[in-house]
DNA sequence: GAGTGGTCTAGACCACAAT
DNA sequence: TTGTGGTCTAGACCACTCC
């Protein structure tokens, strides 16, 4: 732990600097999901910190859903499971507020070169290829949203390769096999018409509005991993926000 | 300050009564918006309880948004300025991301009885009246968002009577003329289709898709205090929401 | 009983703003 | 110079989990 001088310019608190610490070692997969970080006290050990400012550290990290603190048993690495990923990452809901769980249909799933659109949204050089995944989900048994899912294919190797199947809920899936953690995603929404192709696969006529959520998925070093579009009917159904 | 004993049912910590105590006050209007606290030390020694512990419930009360800390300066309550409203409370963005700032036209102020819908969502008796506020929103020149606002007539005595202004942010006006500080709103999207009236005001053809956004805005206290019904176009712009 | 995080305290020193 | 919040430390005690 190198405690930088209070003069110099890009000075962090000390706190600060043991959470970047620490979430770097998580990033770097140091630690693996659902392992236990070493104890508060040992920490300010290693680093030659009070316990207090781990303490601080750590608090941080938790209101960051990066670690999972937990009385009388110790502070672990966040891992996605199949809850987190729906109630954190999906946000549509029923129209009476009761959580609706998707299912999941494949229709697609190829690798190739990426696009200019897709280059630019994931940050990839020319000449990058990616995975499209291309689903039907289900609301109920009602087909509800078409989705295209856009991965940069270095980042995840023979994933989908000899028909292998691919599961309803992705991140825990990037996480455990890839050691990729979606940390945070953008999304923007937008009211469009349905296409014909859309109109046939969720059963309206062409030209339906459609909910379209366009979201970047980031790691925990703010680097885009994928890149998903859906199209949503949303007669029974609406996308939660909460502004706090 | 009472402390609760550890024994009881429905001990919370010491640090957590300090910040619902505050909250209580300022919810109350004991200070108003820009008003500063009391100093940590001076709430400690009022409270009974040590410098600390003060600071944490005043640190949790600056992440809620109630309070801002300047260091040299003090512990201030949160005003709601017109930057706040429209950077915290309105969602809408570009599609180069940069964001849009919307002008209003008003259309239509009136008083009336609540209907059921009304009364369900903003948690109104039977017989309760409401203003309805409707207006046109442009973005540059171009019109871009139809919107009713429905207030409890109750909260807000003589709002719009004889032909008074309606601002173009309302929030500020809220809680500096009212005392009603929104503190937290929850949205519902939905993908529609443009009525004939809509399409008209939004020059598109009918039945063209947009962005509905149902906002419940609450209350320092969680009571709802606005209801307001937007439909936009969303073809230059959309709704930016960020997963955390 | 040993080890963990959760709460609370007391005090030192720093950075910043106002006077 | 005074008063504020910001950082850092050290230590006590509690609640919870596991052995």
């Amino acid at each position: 732990m190198t405690i930088e001088s209070t003069d110099s310019p890009g000075f962090r608190p000390l706190y600060r600097q043991v959470h970047d610490l620490l979430r770097r070692r998580i990033a770097q997969g140091h630690w693996r999901p659902d392992d236990p970080l070493p104890s508060e006290g040992r920490l300010a050990v290693e680093l030659g910190v009070s316990q207090g400012t781990v303490r601080k550290a750590l608090d941080d990290l938790a209101r960051e859903n990066l670690v999972v603190r937990r009385q009388g048993r110790g502070t672990f690495v966040a891992a996605h499971s199949v809850e987190r990923s729906l109630f954190h990452f999906f946000m549509l809901c029923g129209d009476e507020g009761e959580r609706r769980l998707p299912t999941s249909r494949l229709l697609d799933c190829r690798r190739g070169l990426a696009g200019e659109a897709e280059r630019a949204r994931l940050g990839l050089p020319e000449g990058a290829s990616v995975l499209r995944i291309d689903r039907l989900r289900l609301l109920g048994e009602r087909p509800a949203i078409v989705e295209r899912v856009v991965l940069p294919a270095a980042l995840f190797p023979d994933l989908g390769n000899g028909g292998e199947a691919i599961p309803n809920t992705l991140y825990d899936l990037y996480q455990r096999r890839f050691g990729v953690t979606v940390a945070r995603a953008t999304e923007r929404l937008k009211a469009v018409a349905a296409t014909s192709d859309e109109a046939e696969q969720l059963s309206v006529v062409p030209g339906a509005p459609l909910l379209e959520i366009d979201r970047l998925a980031l790691d925990l070093d703010g680097r885009p991993v994928e890149w998903r579009l859906s199209r949503c009917l949303t007669d029974e159904v609406h996308y939660a926000s909460v502004l706090e």
